[in-house]
Order: C-alpha cells, then structure tokens, then sequence
DNA sequence: CGTTTTTGACCCGCGC
DNA sequence: GCGCGGGTCAAAAACG
C-alpha cells in the first residue's frame, strides 16, 4: 500500500497548515486528515491520537524515513514563522537566521530563506562598501518584497488550508458513502442468506452456514488484486507465535511499557489493554518481535501495536436481520465464549477470527432482545491478513465506520464526535435510521442498522461539494488515478454485486429492501443478476463528475490500494509494515 | 486425530 | 470490600 491518498491529498506542509485552526467543522476534518498524514509524525506522544484506517489512509508513515518527523517539525516552525513575519519586519529578520543552519542542515530551501540570506549576504557587502544608508534602504526594499512575498504565500496557504478542508470533507464524506455502500452489500447478502436458510432445515443451518463460509469467499477469490486487499492490517503479521513470544523483545518494541514486566504491562492496562494483554498482546508482540528482528525500523511494529490496540477500543455493531446464527461476513471465526448477557434473554456469543493465526478482530453475536430476527454483530479490531473479497465488505465497512468514529472522536476537544457530521456523511440524503453513534466509554461504537433500508446508493447524485480541482492530485494517487476509476469502481461494484447479490440498477430508486428479487446464490462462473449495462450506467453516473471521481479513485485505492503490493494470502508482513493504516482499522 | 464448540471458572473493572 | 457484569480461558465434549 504505497500510495496512501492521504499523502496526496495534502503534503505534509498543507497538513501542518490544518494543524493551526481546528475549531470549525472543517477544523475537525482537518484535524483528522492530519492524522492521517503526518502521522509518520506521531510516534512520539501524540501516538495515542493515531489511528488506523481501512487502507493505506496512513501509510505514508512507514515510507517516511525517520528523518520526515524532522522535515514536519521544520514546516510546523516554518508556519509559525510565517504566521510572525506578517506582523513584524524584525523578527522575520533574526528568524531566517536563526532558522537558516537549520533549513541548510535539512535541505530545504525555501524562497523566502534564499531571499534573507541574501538580503543578510548584502549586508556585509554593504558594510564593507561605501553607503550605509543605500544600503538600508535596500534592505528595507527588499524586506518589503519578502513581506509581500509573505502574504502571497500566507494567501497561498489559506488557499490551500480551505483546499484541504474540502479534501477532508470530501474524503469523510466518501469514505462515510463507502461505508454505507457496504452496509447495503452485506445488507443484500444478509436478506439472501437468510432467505437461503429459511428454505432449508434447521439442522442444516449450520451446514449451510459453513458452506457459505467457505464457498462465497472463494467463489470471489478470482478477483485476484484488484479486490484482495489487506486494507485493515496495521501490524506485522508474520506468522505468529501466539505463545513462548521473547518478551523482553516486546519490552523493547513497546516505548510506553519499557519500565514494566509483561505481566504488569498487561495488568497494567485498561480493561481493552487487559484483553490485548491476554492474549493479543502476545500476538501483537510476537509481531513486533519479529518485525524487530526482520525489520530494524521496528519501532514502527510498537507504533502500529499500539494503533492497533486503539483500533480496537472502537466498536462496530451491525443490526441485521437474519435467521442464521451468524452473518456470513466472508471471515471465518471461531467461538471462544458465550455469556449471557443481562437483560437480554439471548446468549452473547463471542468469536475471534481464524483466517489468521493472531489476528486480533473479534465479534460479538447477539440477538436483539425486542426482536430476535435481528441479529447484532459487534466487530472489533483489524484483521491483520489480507481478506477475500467477500470478507472486504464486512470488514472495510466496520473498519471504516470505526476509523470515522475515531477521527470524530479525535476531532473534537472534548472527545465526542461531531454526529451531525457524521450523520452527514453516512447518510447524505438526511436519513438518521442508518447508523447511530455511541461515544459513551468504555468502547465508541457505531452501531449500522442494516435493518432498516435507507435511500440506496445515494451515489447517483454525485454530492455538490464535490468541486474541489485537486490541484497536484496524480502525485501519490498511484495506479489509481482519475480515468482509471471507471474500470476499477465499476470492477469493484462489479466484483461486490457479485459478492453480496448487489443489485445496483434495481437499488436506484427503490426503498423496500423486501421487494427485491432475490438473486439466485452464486456460484462460480455465474452471472450476478445484475447486468452489466446497468452497471456500466450507474458507473457512468457515478463517474461523471471528475472530481466525485477523483475522489472516489482515492478511496477506492484506499482500499484496494493494498492488493497493488501483496496478494499473498500466507503473509502480509510488508503490507502491514506499509500500510498501517490504520486500517483498516 | 485434529478442529471446533460448549461451558464453567476465572479475571478484572466498576459501582455501591 | 463486595457483588455484579462483561469478557476470556481452557478443559471437556462434539464433530468431521
């Protein structure tokens, strides 16, 4: 996951920009777009604030050599800089100076320093010629010319400030709409899968079940790279020893925890730090070992544990109806435990996922008390493997919702998401019914209620504040770009409606999820229902706007972006070194 | 025989 | 300090 659009949508000095003004709505996305860019530049203190995102929204972190923190720093003093030289002509005058070994030493010269140097470079000519006075009247030219300098470059940079808030907004908009394009697939696999249980006996629910378990993600495993993604690992997953793991190593790897035994550490944590501790943690280590000793920036490996670790403080809870005892979310898991919960008569039953050895995402089943058909699957964690496509749907969905629900989280001083923000971006048509926040401790969950079927694809109205040119865009965006989207966005809509029986063309415009003809399961080599001229025209619809698709190219390569450097299923480890992302997570 | 599920016990945080 | 509830562990049972 090279190509983080993150890192395109705003370079570094633009998101060190959006790091002086958070306030505002687009303050928040700021903020959290700066997250996801700089946040090469949060192994330090502020790791706490990072979190990982479905994709490669952070990547951008493990491909910055340890010198970039530096480069951000230097930009931050720079804007800082230039914040001061707008007011006084003295202070930019020690400043450069000041700043000069310092921008020499990194090797970055800006125009403005250049100029100063000059202007200082003249001044001993002056001196060492004839008129003082000329040569202050110089100076004074010159100064002001770097003023005006200045505020072209103050103007710029607002110009580019207000640029990126819309990128943000635009990003969280569209990964929201993602994310609510998931919702509807898992939907539709939901309705078709009980549908397809209810026709068949009881005892051979479970049959079915597994059948589904392992035939529709392989029956979706042809889609090779463009669809096979690793979009919510952070850590490095070699194959892990979930046991016997050096610990001391881990000591090591983890900053925060050098002073404390593992054991303490584990005790030590909080009540989600407790389960990481138990029994992640040793898998996590395990992967920082590893990642230690394969890799010697492994630092990062601690980094993305403890992204990993909060990754997983956020909760995603998915109301659907079902008959089945669990949804089939392309993941295979395992059962480690069932409770009963207070005040629901239904076991809550718990399930961690074996697709890889150590990977940390787990599951909560439970029926809804009030109505038993409705079926509440709480996800948490980040798979640390790549996933099957059918797997992707579920899991970039929850991944994303609880990326957005960290961001809303983060974004506000106060710790509680904006929800009308969020709102916003789920559901852009203004319906609330879909998915409902909870920021409530110990866990933020955002709860999608796949239950009640809101306006569909609201892709066909290509959102108005999607006007931002994206000036610079092809950068970083990679193999994605622009007039490739088409082909990837409609492959991937392609590739989902095969998954989940989407049907896109019948989904415009309807409302009833129950009306829908339900697709016949598929198998492999047969046509999804949905034909591919109908496709092909919500596709243009969906792309007709450049800059919607634009920036849907970022997201779709956010997602997908992973498969470009690893479709290996065995290992990921350079995905995940690469695309701590979050995440997906 | 290996894997998965079941289920009682245990741990831990939180509220009283 | 104690009880409660959520979450996890791990031995035993079930399954293929």
């Amino acid at each position: 996951m090279d190509k983080g659009w993150g890192l395109t949508l705003a370079s570094d000095p633009v998101s060190v920009f959006s790091s002086s003004t958070n306030n505002s709505p687009v303050g928040s996305f700021l903020k959290i777009k700066r997250d996801f860019i700089t946040d090469h530049n949060m192994a330090d203190s502020r790791s706490k604030n990072m979190f990982q995102f479905p994709g490669c929204l952070s990547a951008g972190q493990d491909e910055q050599p340890p010198s970039a923190a530096q480069e951000v720093d230097f930009f931050k003093e720079k804007i800082i800089n230039d914040d001061s030289k707008t007011t006084s002509v003295t202070v930019k005058k020690e400043n450069p100076i000041a700043e000069a070994a310092t921008r020499t030493s990194l090797g970055v010269n800006t125009g403005l320093h250049l100029a100063n140097t000059r202007s200082d470079q003249s001044t001993v000519d002056d001196g060492v010629s004839s008129d003082v006075d000329d040569k202050r009247s110089k100076n004074n030219e010159k100064l002001a010319q770097l003023q005006v300098e200045l505020q072209k470059m103050n103007t710029e940079n607002r110009r580019l400030k207000d640029m990126l808030g819309q990128v943000t907004s635009n990003y969280s908009a569209l990964q929201m709409h993602f994310v609510a394009l998931m919702q509807q697939h898992q939907q539709q696999n939901h309705g078709k899968e009980s549908n397809t249980e209810q026709e068949n006996v009881e005892g051979k629910s479970s049959e079915e079940k597994r059948h589904e378990d392992v035939v529709v993600p392989r029956q979706f495993m042809d889609l090779g790279p463009s669809a096979e993604t690793d979009e919510l690992s952070n850590s490095s997953s070699d194959e892990r020893t979930p046991s016997g793991t050096p610990q001391n190593h881990v000591e090591d790897a983890s900053p925060k925890n050098n002073a404390k035994p593992p054991h303490d550490q584990e005790k030590s944590t909080f009540r989600d730090g407790k389960r990481i501790g138990r029994e992640e943690s040793p898998e996590s280590e395990s992967q920082t070992w590893k990642a230690q000793k394969l890799d010697p920036s492994a630092g990062r490996a601690a980094i993305e544990q403890s992204t990993d670790a909060t990754m997983r403080k956020a909760r995603v809870s998915v109301r659907a109806r079902s008959e089945a005892p669990m949804i089939t979310d392309g993941c295979q898991w395992r059962k480690y435990g069932q409770k009963m919960a207070k005040g629901n008569p239904c076991p809550r039953a718990y399930y961690r996922c074996t697709m890889a050895v150590g990977c940390p995402v787990r599951k909560q089943v439970q029926r809804c008390a009030e109505d038993r058909t409705i079926l509440i699957t709480t996800y948490e964690g980040n798979h640390n493997h790549p996933l099957p496509p059918a797997a992707m749907a579920m899991a970039s969905t929850t991944a994303a919702a609880a990326s957005m629900l960290l961001s809303g989280s983060m974004s506000s001083a106060d710790g509680i998401m904006n929800p009308n923000l969020l709102a916003r971006a789920i559901l852009p048509g203004g319906s609330s019914n879909m998915a409902t926040i909870s920021a409530s401790a110990p866990f933020p969950t955002v709860t999608l209620d796949l239950t009640q079927n809101p306006n569909p694809l609201q892709l066909q109205r290509p959102p108005p504040q999607f006007q931002v040119p994206f000036p610079g865009q092809p950068q970083n965006f990679g193999p994605v770009t622009a007039p490739q989207l088409p082909q990837v966005f409609g492959q991937a809509l392609y590739n989902q409606s095969k998954f989940s029986g989407l049907q896109l063309s019948q989904e415009i415009g309807t409302s009833q999820l129950g009306h829908h003809a339900q697709p016949h399961l598929l198998h492999s080599g047969q046509q999804p229902s949905l034909s591919h001229d109908t496709l092909s025209a919500a596709t243009a619809a969906i792309t007709a706007d450049p800059n919607f698709t634009a920036a849907l190219a970022a997201a779709i390569s956010s997602i997908i972006g992973g498969a470009n450097s690893n479709t290996t299923a065995t290992n990921n480890n350079n995905s995940n070194a690469t695309n701590n992302t979050s995440h997906r997570n």
